[in-house]
DNA sequence: TTGTTTTTACGAAAAACTTCGTAGTTATTT
DNA sequence: AAATAACTACGAAGTTTTTCGTAAAAACAA
């Protein structure tokens, strides 16, 4: 259950919009990058057995939709990335994240009010 | 410049305990899991000409140190697992390592302490 | 109905990463 | 001095991940 990153592309088009066939996952991958359509096919097609995926076959051009939640796959691929990257330690982690990259005051205020809930 | 995870291993032990040879790399790795000597010789070997190491041959036994900083490495895999995992919302991050990872109130504390900086 | 397009399934090549065996050299031990 | 151990260099095999070409079936268009 730890996705590829090519797998975690195709499973964010899919948490975005909802089911889509292999055309419509294609076309939206081939607006950031090259790549062909088998290749996209065959991606889905490994999800699907891994059981990443569930397909609706009844039409021809098979439906997928993702079998896990982003929620879920996100927080183990943290987990996963905390440890090999950060030994562990999730507040290095939090600090090299917000000392980075931009985040409006909204979400700041967001973390804040976690960060209250957690104190208490 | 984007470690592997083997290679952030080897990284990790050269941080940690500064410059060493191959064996005492080896030997540090074993402590946690199965990893035959050639192997570990490798892979330095490899992160020497890529340039993530630097080594000193002066002696029989070569002393490599790591040539990239812990803070700068981190910061490049954050920056890419920002990117992948969670299509670039560092605060979605933020959130769920607060939420999913122990941290002690004194971490907690130094997490609020930059916050109530960034705000300002 | 015949040819073109769309789609799936399959296989396999290409690339990236991991792992180790062997050979040769230098040091150490007996 | 001879045997043993430690170390580097090299090559290559094993895995995992990425990429696509080709063939066959189904739908569609002329």
């Amino acid at each position: 259950m730890k996705p590829t990153d090519s797998e975690l592309e195709i499973l964010h088009v899919l948490w975005a919009n909802g089911p889509c066939t292999v055309r419509q996952v294609n076309e939206n991958l081939g607006q950031f990058r090259e790549i062909g359509y088998t290749t996209t096919l065959k991606f889905m097609q490994l999800m699907h057995e891994k059981g990443l995926l569930t397909r609706d076959e009844t039409a021809r051009s098979h439906t997928y939709t993702a079998a896990v939640s982003q929620a879920d796959t996100q927080q183990t691929l943290l987990d996963r990335f905390v440890e090999t990257a950060f030994k562990g330690s999730a507040s290095t982690l939090v600090m090299q994240a917000l000392g980075h990259h931009k985040t409006t005051p909204d979400e700041l205020a967001e973390i804040r009010e976690l960060l209250d809930k957690l104190t208490k």
